[in-house]
Parts: C-alpha cells; structure tokens; sequence
RNA sequence: GGGCUUGUAGCUCAGGUGGUUAGAGCGCUACACUGAUAAUGUAGAGGUCCGUGGUUCGAGUCCACGCAGGCCCA
C-alpha cells in the first residue's frame, strides 16, 4: 500500500501520534535551527502565572500565538520562542496565605519572611507539569526547556539595571499615591482589605456646600453679565469638610449641562450668584420659589429671614466645558502651594464627576482623593502641602489624623470626630472639626449649605475607625514626562484589531499618569535603592543599585567602614558568603539586610517597597536574555518584537509596561505587531468561573476532539478579538464538516491511487495545456486560494485564512471537483487524464496541508507525511519540496499568477449555478437525476456569457443529467426580457427623481426596451435613460419550465421521450445492480454475469437498446434477458414494475 | 460614572466605499444518491438586521440618543 487508508479516523489519537513522532525527531528545534542564518521574526510570549491551572481560554490565547510563529516559519523566517514564567505577585502570596491559614499581620510573627517566601517559591511553580502537558498536546511550540523565570536572580538583575537606567535618567522618583489609611492602625490598607465584610458601613457627616468665590476675568466674564455688584460663586458639595482646607481645584464633567442661579445665601441672606449642575438644582433650591429673572431683585427685598424657602431665579445655562480654567479665590488660605509647583484654584474637567449628588461640581485635594490626585496631576494643579522638620513635604493632617500647626484655626485637631476617645467626645462643649469649619463658612459667607448626610463609608478591619484616603510614599515611574513620545511610538504598532490601539491603548496613553512602582509586599522584585534616614540639615544619601557586581561593591564597602553594628556586619558578610558560593537570594528578606554606608558616612537601607510584578513582565525582552550582562547580540537580534499576543485586558498591563519601558529606556516601541484577543465564553454568553462551574477543561477537551479541531473551532468560529462563546458542539462539527470532508477526500484518493499504484509524479507532470478543464479550473481555485490565505495572514486575521481553507475543501475540492471526477478515477486504465486527476488532487491535498498546518498543525503534518513519505527518499536526492520530513518544514507556497483564470473560475460558477437551478426544477417537477431529461435552455443576453457557458456545457450535462444544452438569444423570438433600473448608476443622475425615474423604467414596454438597446439611450417620462441605467434581464420562456436566479435564468425541457425513457429505467438496472454487487461484498475489480427475467416490456426494451452500456457501468462481460430464472434470483422494487435479477461472479 | 467593544435566522457567523429580493454552516423538514457509504448531494421552511429618531430618492450599512451583554478603568 502506498497510501494509509483510515476507517473512523480518531482525531485524538492522531495528534498523540504526531506528537510523539515529533518528540522523537525533535520536529520543534529542527523548525527553529533549520531558518539558522535566515532572518529572524522576534516573537515574545507574555508570561503565564503558573500557580494556576490552565484553562481552555490559554489554548485559544495560546493558538493564535502559535499560528503566526509557525505562518512565519515556513515564510523563512527563523522564529525563536521562550517560554516564561511571571511567578510574583498578590495572587501567590494570597494563595500561600491560603493554604498556611495565615494573614498578612502574621509574616514576621508566626511565619518569618524567609519562609513564607519559599513557600510562595514552591507554591508557584506548582502546576508547571500541567501546563507542560497542556502547552505540548495543544501543539503549542515554544521553548519549555530554557523559560525565563521572573524570581530568578539573573532575571532580577536585569530588572534592577533598567531600574538604574530610569533612575539614572530622572525617571523615578519617590512621591506620593493616595491610598487608603487607617491614623489610629497607622498603616495602609490594600484593596482587598477594603472589601473585607463589614469595612463599609452607614455614617452621619456633617456636609458642606460651599461657596467658591469666582475671580472676574475674560474666561469667566460670561457669569458676570447679569450680576450687577453681586458675586458669583461656585457650588461644591463635600462630604469631607476637613479636606477643604487642602482644596486647590474645582472639577466639572464637559458634557454637563450647568446653570448660573441667582438667590440669597441662607445664612448671611446676602444676594449670590451661584453655579451647579442643572440636573441638581432641585436638590437644594425648590421649584415652588422660582422666580422671573425680572422679578428676582422684587422677590429678595420681600423675604423675611424666617421664611422656610428662599427664592432664585434662572440667570443662564452653558457646558460644564466653558468653565474650565475659571479661576476661583482660595476658600481657607491657610497654605499656599509653591508658586512652582503649577496654577491652583482653577476650574478643570474630569471624567469622573457626576450628577447624581452634590452640586456637579468637585471639590478637589490633591492630597486626600484618589481622583483628585490624578486630575490634578494631569492638569498641573499643585497640592497643598507644608514642610515637615526635615524639610520633606507632608499634606496638612498628620499620620495620626491632626491637623498640621499651620492650620492655624484647627491645628492639633482630628479631622475624623471618631478618632477623639469616648470621654472628650461625651463632653457637651465638643464640636467635631467637621461643624467647626461649617461654622466658620457660614460666618464667612462660604457655605451656601450644612447639612448631615448619611452615606456609606470605609472603616479599617483592625480599629474599627473610618479610613482616611491619604497620601502614602510611593515610588514612581516619571511616564508623563515621556508620554507625547510613548504617544508617537504607539502610532506605528500594528494594533489587530486597530480599536485597540487607538481607542483603548491609545486614550490610555493620552491619560498618562506616573507609574506607581511601590507594592508594599514580601514576594517581588526589591527595589533596588538604598536610603539613608531623613536627618535634619544632612543631605540624605541614596543610591539605586543596578547589577550584583555593583550591589557587591557597596557591601564591601560598608564593611571598610567602621559604621555598621556587629549585627549589620555579619548579615553583609553572610551575603558575600552566600554570593562567592552562587546561593544567594535578591529577594527579601536578604535583600533586606544588606546594609551600605555613605561617603560621609550615613547608615544606608533599602527602601522596603517590592515592585509592581508588571515591571518584572515588562522587562522580558531584555531579562529573558540576563540583558545587558550576557545575550547582548541575541537582544539586539530579537528587540523589538515582530509579534505578540494577549487578552485585550492586558491593554494596560503587559502591552503598556513592554511598552513604556521600551520607550523609556530605548526609545523604540517593544512590538511591532500585536493581536490583542477577547474573551472565551461559555456557550450562553456567560463569563467562565469556578462558581457557576461552567468552566471547560482543556485537557478533556483535547482529550475528545484533538487539538486540531479544537483549535480550528476557536478560530474559524470567531475572529480572535471577539469573545468566543465556546460551545463544545461546535467542535464536533468542525470534526465532521472540516476534517471529516478532507479525511474522506484524503481516502478517496488513496483507495484509488492504492488500485493503480500511483506514486507523485514529481518529475513528469502533465503539462498545464493538457489538462482537462475541471483540473486547470481547481487548480486556478487553489492559487487564488493561496494567494488570499496568505495575505490574511499576514494581515493577522487567522479567522479569514480558515475560513477560506474551509470554504475551498468543503466546496470546491470535495463537492465539486471529486465528486464530478470520480469517474476518470474509476477508468481502468493509468491514462494521461486519470495521471492528470491524481495529479492535481494530490497537488491540492498537498498544498491544503500547508495552508492549514498553522491552525491544525497535526493533522497538516499528518496529511502532508502520508501523502508523501513514499516519495521522500527521491524528493531528498533532488531536492524537491517534498523532502521535508514535516510538513512544518516546508517553505511556504507563493500563488502562481499563471495559473489563476478568473474567467475559468467565473465558467465554474455558472455551472454550479446553473446546475443547482436544474436540481431546483427537477425537484419540483419530481423527475429524479436518474431520468435523462433531452435538453436545457439557457437565454443569454451577451456573447460573453454564451462563452463561459459554453464552455462548461458538458459538465452541466453530466451533473444534471440533460443530453443538451443550448442557447437563445434575441434572434430566436421567444425570449422576454424585463428591464429594471439600475439604481446605483441612476442614483447620481436623478437623485430626488429616483421614484418617479424607477417607476417609468419598470413600465417600459417591450418596443421601448427594443430601442433603448438599438439606440442606447431613450426618453421616458421627460428622462433620458441610458443602458446603462438598466439592468436588462430575461425571466421567462413561455412554454417551459423556467427557474431564476439573479441574471441567469434556465428553462428545462421536461418531455421524457420514449427513448430517454429507456435509458432512465437502464440507469435505474444499472444502480440495483450496482448495490447488489455491493450487498454481496464483490470487489470494485470482479466482473459478473448478468440474468434478467424477461417479465416486462418497458424493461426488455429499456435494456435491450443499453445493453452496452449496462455491461460496461456494471463490468459485466454477459448480460442476458430470459425467462424461468431459477431460485438464487433476487426480486427488486422498481418504480413501475419487479426487477428479477441474478447475478454471479465470472 | 468613563473608555473600548458586541448586538443580523433557533444556534455560530458573513455582509469593501449606502442601491431596493440580507447570505452561509449547523439544527429542523422533505427528498435524492448508494463504487467517497458510520459518507454524500439537493431543496424547503425560518429574519421588527437590538430600539427610537435623523441624514438621504434610497439605511443592515452613515449620524445622534437609548437598551442589553462584555472587557478595562474609577
């Protein structure tokens, strides 16, 4: 046998076959060293967390990466791919916490820093096997054996020298984020510690409208116009009155609608003109008291200081976005921020106020609001902040939640009443600060309302007291100052798709804050800066280490000193000792107590922070190598990448800190390309979780179906950047429909080819003039096929590629070119035609293993070696394509132009257009294929279609069964034509017209239409109308049976003579005996001998004017009519009578 | 609340620059085929193109506002 032949192929088994056929061969390294020397195509794999079990979503993740790699591959490009792993982070150390049944508070105490990191150490790499297993049996390639891994010293030394470049550039710096912070705990709290149970809990404050008094200027000249001598304030609501002495901004959304109302203060009853939200007007004025702007002054003069509601009127309305850059007088100028620090007390827009509560417009500090701090930030707003004892900037409430000295009024206050102990509270002169400033505005003209307010509110899970948001040191990333250029850079990625890029990466960028680095945590990256402690009036020492070599040096030194304590001295000798023998650690708690003294001698630690672990990602394309101590010319070669690949939802994470830090450090993007992909789904929509237990197993899964048509469902069924509602059905029918297709055609071609012993004719092709048109007309088929799959991918767009594979197996390959040539396979003869049929479904088979080998790499590879293992010693020794022993191997098929007759191919499409047309009419008529019909009827309107048709008549004939097709047109009388406007070139002419135009065209009678076409144009109406303003179409044949579609239209002759008849009911014998050979198991090759039982004359003149025929479709070399057949006869149900047959091999 | 994204047949998806009859596969129904046979082919039924308004002679397609799902951010 040349070719395996399959019954009940078993996908699954397949793929561990092929998988253990590459394991043997090394098939993987082989696709990488064979491109040595070509050029390269840089791919970076973002690093999975392996404490996790894989999901189905990384297999699709994971296929997309793999299709290009392997696309890329076969294109000549050498593609190398490190596998990683990102091992640090909240996630593993919330999961070690876990299973220990500690908490946070507990490292240090019961378990020490050095063992709780170990045990993160373990717990990461945990499932490592299984994503092994999974990477291999999905077919993913990529280099397990030398990942990189984040927590590894070399690793971490390269993030420490990018680190040091940052710093050494400027670009990092410690400041402040506001965080939530507990005075009394004296400590930060994380988020998830903030969504404790129990943290948030219904609070009455004391609330404050105030009054933000508008300074006159050309930007808010327009607020003036009606008032007068009256002021015009701003309205801000906060329910922190506390913060208003750090206030420095006003934020108002752009899109809100606001109004400026006059009315009189509630308590000085004074006349103000004040701006808010119109939405929000009702919330603190009431409807009942409005008034004419006219009547206002009347109005004010009438109330009486104890009447309930104070009465307004409406002066204006405008967008929140002519506020901005109002400037405003500050409201309790106790501080004022450095003049350098930017312009405070200035309108700005942010995206995050609303008008739901309030007024429309926020209050904004700097110093105590998450929000506040970003908008401020982004618009140059400056905090107000006084100097400490050291000299160091600190917001004006203290760590124990106390108002600083230079709030003169209030210094030495809580600012949270809560935080005064039970007894000072009980006292009945106690105010809490809250209602002492609310006093204070009220007095001072500032507060347009004091109200209490219950609302939810943090407390911290340790002292049970509400939370403050408050700036925290923090280390950060100067990204802003590089952000026109990240900007710039990010415009000439490849984003698929592009809405990514521009929107949502792109808005990200255009919002850059500075890159918060600190993580207050135990398994990380250190960061690698050393302090000395704030001293009053002595410079603080700091120094960022940036490789191990420098970090050495340092100790060294230290120890030169005479600064260190016995203690200190001996943890920095255990570190030299552990680094001479290559078993120290970077990470805490080592790193910890390394110790370094300054050159005037200051006691040096590190700052304690660890890292974000999205630095530790980002850094990859250079850690990956140990870049810049070793690899630097493989950096070089593979910086930047050709290529990446994630969820869209690492848009802010792995693609921006790649990104920054490439941008940053190298002032180059980090990746040219990049296919940021959606979700995966359950079947309904829904998101996978381990609560709804709607999650799929990727291992069963690959398991059941194989790899293959898993990954061609994940594909084909959605593009990538869709969310893929994955429904396990859909593989199934992938199976079937795809796979199962190209199996059977693969086999047909096998049996056939086993029969005849046909090997590929490498060397002896048939020439391309000499085919037959079915071979030049699939072969066209097959190079537009490969012309169009390439440029999808290297468009990216993996979906289309498939899909057009799919298309052309399923369609072309399968259901029209096999199936019309069975018969020269069946020939029994190796003629030159049946040489040429081999030929070209073994070419097409061939190339469709190619095309699809990087979506279904092992079936491809199954295909593409059983097809042609026989040929490849005599491939190898004249170094044909087929000398690869993988398909994987091969270099990528470029399209023939030559080959590609468009005018062929549309020839095709009417045949299969036509012939559906016929099936539709037989169906109709019930006259089955069997029964040939004398003659089909096509009308055509132009040469060129009588042309194409022609060309293609005999195949009609065959696949529907008809003796003749023929034509008519305009000469032969008997068609009618019908004429319909042709809106799109009648658009531009007659515009408003149309209706009238279309109706004139549509009432044209047949004499009009008669001239339009002699004379090419004709006047209808008061129109001209041109031909080409029509489009002309024949739709019916009187007398005939006739089906239309679009242009074309057929009419069939549907008279069954007498003779056609005949060799209906000859076909008919033809087919039961063709199942009886079958029934009795006769081989395609045995001839037989044929009786018939004389009982019936349709039939004895049916067979007796077919008896060549019969014989030949049969094989059989005697066919005789008699009467009396004996007892082994069968009896068949014919249509019209009982067929009596007996049949025996010769 | 903001940014991005999706919404077309029971299900999964196609539908360049607007053109009047919106397509495919699966599923369903019926039929055919039986030398690819646990295959295959053909036909049929099935649609408020998420809604509302607008632009236009004409909107699944363009615009605005909504609704619903998703992701990220707050």
């Amino acid at each position: 046998m040349i070719y395996k032949e399959y019954k009940n192929l078993d996908y699954a088994r397949l793929a561990d076959e092929v998988l253990d056929h590459w394991k043997r061969t090394h098939a993987f390294e082989q696709s990488v060293s064979l491109r040595e020397g070509k050029p390269t195509f840089t791919f970076y794999e973002g690093p999975p967390s392996a404490n996790g079990m894989p999901g189905i979503h990384h297999v699709m993740a994971r296929t997309i990466k793999d299709i290009f790699c392997r696309y890329k591959t076969l294109q000549g490009f050498q593609v190398d791919r490190k596998g990683g792993w990102d091992t640090h982070g909240l996630p593993i150390e919330l999961q070690v916490e876990k299973e220990l049944g500690i908490t946070k508070d507990d490292i240090g105490k019961t378990i020490s820093v050095e063992e709780y990191n170990q045990k993160c150490r373990e717990t990461v790499m945990r499932f490592t096997d299984r994503w092994n297993d999974l990477t291999e049996k999905m077919g993913y390639w990529v280099d397990l054996e030398h990942p990189y891994v984040t927590y590894e010293n070399n690793y971490i030394e390269s993030v420490w020298s990018l680190l040091k470049k940052l710093y050494d550039k400027g670009l990092l710096y410690k400041g402040y984020t506001i965080q939530p912070f507990s005075p009394k705990a004296g400590t930060g709290l994380s988020s998830h510690e903030l969504n404790m149970p129990g943290t948030y809990r219904d609070v009455r404050d004391t609330t404050i409208v105030a009054q933000f008094k508008v300074k006159p200027n050309g930007k808010s000249g327009f607020l003036f116009f009606d008032s007068q001598d009256a002021d015009v304030y701003i309205l801000a609501w906060t329910t922190t009155p506390w913060t208003l002495p750090a206030n420095s901004a006003l934020t108002v959304g752009a899109n809100i609608d606001y109004v400026l109302v006059k009315t009189l203060n509630p308590y000085t009853h004074r006349i103000v003109h004040v701006v808010l939200a119109k939405n929000l007007v009702g919330r603190w004025l009431s409807e009942k008291a409005k008034v004419e702007p006219e009547k206002s002054l009347a109005a004010f003069e009438a109330y009486l200081p104890t009447d309930k509601v104070i009465p307004w009127s409406l002066v204006s309305e405008f967008k929140g976005q002519h506020l901005e850059g109002i400037e405003y007088e500050q409201l309790m100028p106790y501080v004022q921020p450095a003049p350098s620090e930017g312009k405070p007390f200035r309108v700005i827009l942010g995206d995050f106020v609303t008008t739901e509560d309030g007024t429309g417009v926020v209050h904004t500090s700097p110093t105590f609001g998450a929000d506040d701090f970003r908008v401020s930030q982004q618009n140059g707003i400056p905090a107000i902040m006084v100097k400490d004892e050291t000299g160091k900037d600190v917001p004006i409430v203290d760590r124990h939640g106390q108002f600083v000295a230079e709030i003169t009024d209030y210094a030495g206050r809580y600012v949270k009443e809560e935080y005064y102990s039970d007894e000072e509270r009980a006292d009945p002169e106690f105010k809490p600060t809250d209602v002492l400033i609310a006093i204070q505005l009220k007095e001072e003209n500032k507060a347009f309302r004091v109200e209490k307010y219950e609302h939810p509110y943090p407390h911290c899970w340790r002292t049970d007291k509400p939370i403050l948001y408050y700036p925290l040191d923090s280390w950060f990333i100067k990204t802003t100052a590089v952000k026109d250029r990240l900007v710039e850079l990010n415009k000439t990625i490849n984003w698929q798709p592009e809405s990514t890029g521009t929107g949502r990466f792109g808005n990200w960028l255009e919002n850059l804050v500075d890159w918060n680095l600190s993580r207050s945590r135990f398994w990380g990256t250190p960061l690698p800066i050393w302090r000395s402690e704030p001293t009053p009036g002595v410079q603080q020492a700091e120094v960022c280490i940036g490789s191990v070599e420098e970090l050495c040096g340092y100790v060294w030194e230290a120890l030169a000193s005479d600064v260190l304590t016995d203690e200190q001295r001996a943890k920095n000798e255990a570190f030299l000792a552990a680094h001479a023998a290559g078993t120290f650690d970077l990470h805490r708690p080592y790193s910890d107590e390394i110790y370094f003294v300054s050159e005037d001698g200051q006691l040096m630690q590190r700052e304690p922070d660890l890292i974000d672990v999205w630095f530790d990602s980002g850094a990859m394309p250079y850690a990956q190598w140990h870049y810049p101590f070793e690899n630097q010319e493989v950096f070089e070669r593979s910086f930047p990448a050709d290529f990446i690949s994630e969820g869209v939802d690492q848009t802010r994470g792995w693609f921006f800190t790649l990104h920054a830090i490439a941008g940053m450090l190298f002032d180059s993007v980090a990746f040219k390309n990049v296919v940021s992909t959606g979700l995966v789904l359950d079947k309904n929509g829904n998101k996978m979780s381990k609560r709804l237990g709607n999650g799929i197993d990727p291992f069963d899964t690959l398991g059941t179906y194989g790899a293959d048509a898993t990954r061609w469902y994940m594909i084909t069924n959605a593009e990538p950047w869709d969310n893929l509602k994955f429904n396990i059905d859909g593989i199934a029918e992938v199976q079937r429909r795809f796979f199962g297709t190209l199996t059977n055609t693969y086999n047909f071609f096998a049996l056939y080819a086993n029969l005849d012993g046909y090997t590929i004719e490498q060397f002896d092709r048939i020439p391309r003039e000499q085919l037959p048109e079915l071979d030049r007309w699939i072969l066209s088929k097959l190079n537009t096929l490969i012309k169009e799959v390439t440029e999808q991918f290297d468009g990216y767009n993996p979906t289309k590629a498939g899909r057009l594979v799919q298309d052309f197996v399923n369609d072309q390959l399968s259901n029209w070119y096999v199936r019309l040539c069975r018969r020269r396979f069946w020939a029994g003869e190796l003629s030159t035609d049946k040489r040429a049929a081999y030929q070209t479904l073994q070419h097409c088979l061939a190339a469709v293993a190619q095309l699809m080998s990087p979506i279904a790499p092992f079936y491809a590879d199954w295909l593409y070696q059983n097809l042609t293992e026989r040929v490849r010693e005599e491939s190898i020794a004249e170094n044909t394509p087929f000398k690869h022993e993988s398909v994987h191997f091969t270099d990528w098929a470029t399209a023939d132009e030559s080959w590609i007759d468009t005018d062929l191919e549309t020839s095709m499409a009417l045949a299969q257009q036509i012939s559906s047309m016929v099936h539709g009419l037989r169906k109709g008529h019930k006259l089955k294929v069997r029964q040939p019909l004398s003659r089909l009827l096509i009308p055509v309107l132009t040469p060129d279609t009588r042309r194409q048709i022609e060309h293609v008549a005999p195949i009609i004939q065959s696949e529907v069964n008809v003796k003749a097709v023929e034509f008519v047109d305009d000469a032969s009388g008997i068609l009618t034509k019908k004429v319909k406007p042709n809106f799109k070139a009648l658009g531009p002419k007659f515009g408003k017209q149309m209706k009238d135009v279309a109706a004139a065209i549509t009432g044209m009678n047949g004499d009009q239409l008669a001239d339009l076409e002699r004379t090419q144009q004709i006047e209808l109406a008061g129109f001209t109308i041109t031909l080409a303003d029509v489009e002309i179409l024949t739709e019916d044949i009187p007398g005939w049976v006739v089906a239309a579609d679009g242009p074309l239209t057929v009419a069939l002759d549907v008279n069954v003579t007498d003779e056609l008849r005949r060799e209906g009911i000859a076909r008919d014998v033809v087919n039961r005996i063709q199942n009886l050979r079958k029934d009795q198991q006769f081989e395609v090759t045995d001839k037989i001998r044929i009786e018939l039982e004389r009982n019936n004359d349709l039939l004895t003149a049916a067979v007796e004017a077919n008896k060549a025929y019969i014989q030949q479709e049969v094989q059989a070399v005697q066919l005789d009519l008699v009467t009396g057949l004996n007892g082994s006869a069968v009896d068949i149900e014919m249509d019209e009578f009982v067929l009596k047959v007996k049949i025996e091999r010769v």
